[in-house]
DNA sequence: ATCCTATATGAAAATGGTTTCCATTAGCAA
DNA sequence: TTGCTAATGGAAACCATTTTCATATAGGAT
């Protein structure tokens, strides 16, 4: 019985290892966190959720695994115009579900939501094949998001 | 027969007026500029072909405006994740067609697109409608963004 | 287990798009 | 024309992210 995510078995050592990528106890911390966390990290956010437990891990080092990261597709990059990218787990093993997101443009919450996404994606694939084609354009990726007001800032 | 863009009588001269924001040369040079142009201009390149014809008006004047602009939906702002916001004439009076975007995330290239629009707007319509409903999110805007390799990029 | 080398790391400094400050200018209502 | 207030420009500040560079470490080879 092997444990999960243990050092050398985990999961994505495989991915690691497969792209030339060392897998490193940072970089496992910072995936971890992650895993364990609800809703939408900045790296400073990481930062300090780390720091109790990994005090020598620094800022710098965040940035760029969450590079490596978004490059190897485990997680996603986003931009909810807070000023600040925000990161999440991409779907997968152990990862979330696909979704979108509902911004709101007054006090910046983001709102996930999985209603409707079959409909969306059923269509977006569509629109994918044909896109590929009259552009010749390779689609690897998708980025849906709606603004507006939420239920708070919306009585005001 | 009014002249359509004369200094007082513009289309744009009552949206401005009618929210409290005073009709400037600069302010209207910069639209302008967003009129006349193709593409997405970064406040940058705003600036730069401002300069020759108006070189007293300042970049931070021009991203001054431009809040003004997107508050007003005169304009829309855009991350295409090359570090800087872009911005473009939002549908209406003179204004580019309804369209989603096209990005590469090797060269950063950015292709419109207005095909398949008909059926997304339609689905986002539906979608919308049972996200307000659930969420009790007031949408006001969507941004769709397909993410890939260009052309150029996919044969390398 | 030990070496070896390319990769990864942290601290500090640099970067660069965007915002803020503040003294001056200019819309526009009366 | 006058007066009030919003708008402006230049310089400085901001601040998330990136770069630099000397050091540490992962992990394949011995
Ligand atoms: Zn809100
Ligand atoms: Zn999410
Ligand atoms: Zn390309
Ligand atoms: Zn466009």
């Amino acid at each position: 019985m092997v444990k999960n995510n243990c050092r050398r078995h985990g999961w994505w050592n495989i991915k690691f290892r497969g792209c030339g990528y060392r897998l490193t106890s940072g970089r496992e911390a910072i995936l971890d966190i992650l895993s364990k966390s609800e809703g939408h990290l900045s790296a400073e956010d990481i930062y300090m959720k780390l720091h109790p437990k990994y005090p020598n891990i620094g800022l710098t080092t965040i940035y760029r695994t969450l590079d490596v990261l978004a490059n190897l597709g485990l997680i996603f990059k986003f931009d909810f115009g807070d000023k600040r990218a925000r990161y999440e787990l991409a779907e997968g093993p152990k990862g979330a579900q696909h979704h979108h997101h509902l911004i709101c443009t007054s006090c910046k919450r983001v709102i996930d939501y999985t209603d409707f996404i079959d409909e969306e994606v059923k269509l977006l694939n569509e629109t994918e094949k044909g896109l590929c084609q009259k552009y010749e354009f390779k689609i690897t990726n998708h980025l849906i998001q709606f603004y507006g007001l939420c239920k708070i800032c919306a009585k005001r």
